[in-house]
This record gives C-alpha cells, sequence and structure tokens, in this order.
RNA sequence: GCCGUUGUAGCUUAGCUGGUAGAGCACUCGGCUGUUAACCGAGCGGUCGUCGGUUCGAAUCCGACCAGCGGCGCCA
C-alpha cells in the first residue's frame, strides 16, 4: 500500500501500486470513470475504464460520491491530462462506504463551513492549515529543547486570576468554583528555582465578550519563564524562537502556503532582524504614519494594522507606560514610569502575538503593586513566596499560537487557523 | 458593554416602486466527452425566520419577537 504522494513520482511510472483515500472528486461517462483519490498526502486521479474492468466494479466505482472510502490497485502512468501529472489506470477496486451525498459542495458560506467543520476538515484548504499548525507547534517545543528548556504541565483549573477577575471562566468544583486559567504564567515562575528555564504549550480561557478576528476563547497559550536574564535577552530568545519557527513552516509547508494562496516571499522576509522600538517612539512614528496619538494610548486593533504595513518583519515595541499593564511588569530602574517589558507585533497588519518582559521579583515592590491593584496578597501567598525564597531576575512571555498560525499563513481570522475554534458564540461542533 | 447588519429550497442566492417565487451547486434519471469546480437535457426540492397589522392582494410596507452575522473595546 503506497501514500499518494509517494505514487507522485517517475520511480512508479508503470509499476502498479495500491492506494486507499476518499473520492476527492468524480467524474462519470459510459466508458470512463476519473476518480480524483485523496489521502492525508495528496490526491491522484485514477481512471476506471470499463473495457477493462468487469461490469460490476466499473458500475461500483461510477457510482461513487463525494467522501466515498475505497482502496485501488492499478498501474501508474504520467499523464499531462491529469490534475498531479500522474494517473493510475484501475486495474482492481474494493469500495469499504459509499456514501450519502456530502454535505458540503461548492459555494458555500462561512457559518456553514464552521457549523460542518468536522467534515470541512477534510478540505484542501483545513488540511492545509492543519499541517501547518503541526509545524509551529513542533517547531516552539523543538526550539526550547534544543536550548535546554524543560517543558513543564501547569493547572488549567485554577483558583487565582492572572490578568482581570472579569474575564475569568467559572466552573462548578465539588460544590465549590474554580476557574479555568488564562495565563500558565505564575506557575511557570514556580518552575524557575527548579529548573531556571521552562516552557509550556497549554490552552488559556478567556470569558471576554469579544467578537474580532483575533481573538478566542479558548487559544492556544505557548509560555516560557527564565531565570537569570532580562527584557533584552528574553526578546533575543523570543527573536530567535519566532525565525525557527517561520523557518521550519518555510522548509516543512510551501505545497500548504501555496494551497493557502499565501505569499511565500512576504513570509521569508519576516526572517530578518526584528526591529526594537520603545513605545514613545512607536507613537511618534504612528503619528508620522497619520494617526492620532499621544503618550499613554493603547494600541488598538486599528493603530497595530496601520503600524504594521510599514513593517515586514515582526517588531518589538518596548517600555509601555506603567499604566498600560498589569502589576507584574517589572519597572525600569532608569524611569519607573515605564516597565520593562515588550510586545511583539506581527508584520503585514497583523498586529500582537506575544507579550512578555521581565518580572517583580522583589517582594516589597510586588506587593505595593498588588496593592494599587486591589488584589488579595493572601490568595497570591504561593506567588508571593517565590519572591521569599531565593528570588532572582526573570523574564518571561505568553504568545498566542493561533494568532502566530494566523499570521503565519496569512488568514483572514482567526477562527479559520484553528480547526474547533471556540468563541463567545461557537462551541459546536 | 457599544455600534452596525442579515434572515427566500440541503447549500449559495435573484426577486427595483406590493400582483401568492426564479437560478446555480448537490442529489436522481438520460445523453455525451480523456474529464479537470466537465458539459447538455429532464426531474426532485420553498407554508420566503416567527407572530400580528395595513391592503382586494405581502417575500416585498409597518410593528413586535426570535435567531444569526460583522466590527470596536478587552487581550495573546
Amino acid at each position: 500500500m503506497e501514500k499518494i504522494s509517494q505514487v507522485l513520482h517517475d520511480d512508479f511510472i508503470g509499476k502498479s501500486v495500491a492506494v486507499r483515500g476518499w473520492v476527492y472528486r468524480i467524474r462519470t461517462s459510459k466508458k470512463l470513470a476519473f476518480i480524483i483519490i485523496r489521502d492525508s498526502t495528496g490526491i491522484i486521479q485514477a481512471v476506471a475504464n470499463s473495457e477493462r474492468l468487469s461490469e460490476k466494479i466499473f458500475s461500483d466505482l461510477s457510482s461513487l460520491k463525494v467522501e466515498s472510502s475505497l482502496s485501488i490497485e492499478g498501474i501508474v502512468r504520467k499523464d499531462e491530462r491529469s490534475v498531479a501529472g500522474y494517473e493510475i489506470d484501475i486495474v482492481s477496486a474494493h469500495v469499504f462506504q459509499n456514501n450519502d451525498k456530502f454535505p458540503i459542495s461548492r459555494d458555500l458560506g462561512e457559518e456553514f463551513l464552521l457549523d460542518n467543520r468536522h467534515l470541512w476538515l477534510r478540505s484542501r484548504e483545513m488540511t492545509a492549515v492543519t499541517k501547518i499548525r503541526s509545524t509551529i507547534f513542533k517547531a516552539f517545543s523543538d526550539f526550547y529543547y534544543s536550548r535546554g528548556f524543560y517543558q513543564v504541565q501547569p493547572p488549567l483549573m485554577v483558583s487565582t486570576a492572572t490578568e482581570g477577575g472579569s474575564t475569568l471562566f467559572k466552573v462548578p468544583f465539588f460544590g465549590d468554583e474554580v476557574n479555568l486559567t488564562q495565563s500558565s504564567q505564575f506557575y511557570l515562575e514556580t518552575f524557575i528555582f527548579s529548573l531556571e528555564n521552562v516552557f509550556t504549550i497549554s490552552p488559556s480561557f478567556r470569558a471576554e465578550k469579544s467578537r474580532t478576528w483575533r481573538h478566542l476563547t479558548e487559544y492556544w497559550h505557548a509560555e516560557a519563564e527564565c531565570a537569570w536574564i532580562g527584557n533584552e535577552e528574553m526578546m533575543n530568545i523570543e527573536e530567535d524562537m519566532i525565525r525557527y519557527i517561520v523557518e521550519k513552516v518555510l522548509e516543512s509547508n510551501i505545497p500548504e502556503l501555496k494551497e493557502l494562496g499565501r505569499d511565500i516571499e512576504a513570509l521569508r522576509k519576516a526572517t530578518a532582524p526584528f526591529p526594537r522600538i520603545r513605545y514613545e517612539k512607536l507613537i511618534e512614528m504612528a503619528n508620522s504614519f497619520g494617526l492620532d496619538l499621544k503618550y499613554g494610548d493603547d494600541l488598538g486593533a486599528d493603530e497595530e494594522r496601520k503600524i504594521m504595513v510599514h513593517f515586514d518583519t515582526p517588531i518589538f515595541v518596548t517600555h509601555f507606560p506603567r499604566e498600560l499593564k498589569t502589576f507584574y511588569h517589572m519597572p525600569d530602574p532608569g524611569n519607573p514610569n515605564v516597565i520593562l517589558c515588550h510586545d511583539l507585533l506581527a508584520p503585514e497588519g497583523y498586529g500582537e502575538i506575544v507579550g512578555g518582559g521581565e518580572r517583580i521579583w522583589d517582594l516589597q515592590t510586588l506587593e505595593q503593586r498588588m496593592k494599587e491593584y486591589n488584589l488579595n496578597p493572601e490568595e497570591y501567598y504561593w506567588y508571593l513566596d517565590l519572591r521569599r525564597y531565593g528570588s532572582v531576575p526573570h523574564s518571561g512571555f505568553g504568545m498566542g499560537l493561533d494568532r502566530v498560525a494566523l499570521w503565519i499563513m496569512h488568514l483572514d481570522t482567526i477562527t479559520n487557523a484553528i480547526p474547533y475554534p471556540r468563541t463567545v458564540r461557537r462551541t459546536k461542533p
């Protein structure tokens, strides 16, 4: 039994092969049936010729419908007339299931395809998306393993908030209540005292009623935390990591990128060095692009889009004003009104994909900041304990892998970048 | 939380100023072809989101309700 992509080579010409898969397209006539068969590796055209097959087999094959499953044996021929350039003359066939009409045909609406995502998953587009995601997820882990990081598994059910309490999902818990995690950062920080450098890929949940092209309520959060390093060094590592992911996709997924119509040269440009721009400089720059921002304004989706069409690579934006970020960020010793943090904005208008920076590691400063944010120190006793026993400078980041996938594939909405999107209005299929 | 929009066959849709519905895809049958999202002919398939109102007459106008979609904010 061969995989279809294997068969698409001159080595197989004239040889007998067996492939199995699903009917991708079928066209029939009295004497011939053209069946395009799909498996996980690709598509190939097979021809059933009534003169060479028994009447039974020919009529069985002719009556197949899209997505029927079968296996065939036949002789490979090079043929310009076939979609993939090669063709199999069917000698024998076995039909596993000749199904009823497949619900998905052409000219379909976005909503219908989302309702039928379990079936649409078989489409060439979704196959390309899921293959590229696989590369991205693997590349992320591989990168950190190669740097000597440990992968850790934080809890998903938690009793404390990381960002704001209003966006937490509450889940019943033995008569009590627990939250679904929004970020594993605090737990990752607990690991650095034994492992120093750690990462995780785990889901995060946000109960924000966001209805935008780049928000999911359940998304794949890639996070890392490193002992002994500061904001600058953290950015160096992230830059290498992003570049590694893009390179791996370019190495492994050119056919899939083409399938999605991705401008591959534009993606290749993203592997150049990433500019680092201080927040206040970025405001000036944005205004020179025609925006109207003042110091202290946060960057909205429109602003990020308008800024990022001017860059080929992602850019780091650093030194945000304190008020724009949450409590655990380290103030800049040179200017305590700004913090040692960074956002990474993806090019081609995609905007924020990473948020990170140096963490406050001094107990007093952290306690004071928590007071300013009205957080109860008792709930965070374990987080504060980290600053009591052998505290060290450290930095980390969180990256939305689905957003990275969205940008790398140049799709128009995040729901197309994940197989089963969970949004404020969708939990099916 | 705010703003905007849509609801007509399984799916994608046409239907302007009111005269009780047309098409493409899918499916079935037939024809034809080395076909490429094939093509040609026929068939199947719709109480036009729901309820109420105006009218001789409502998919079309009005009202209420229901459901869906898009964008912003929030963030990754």
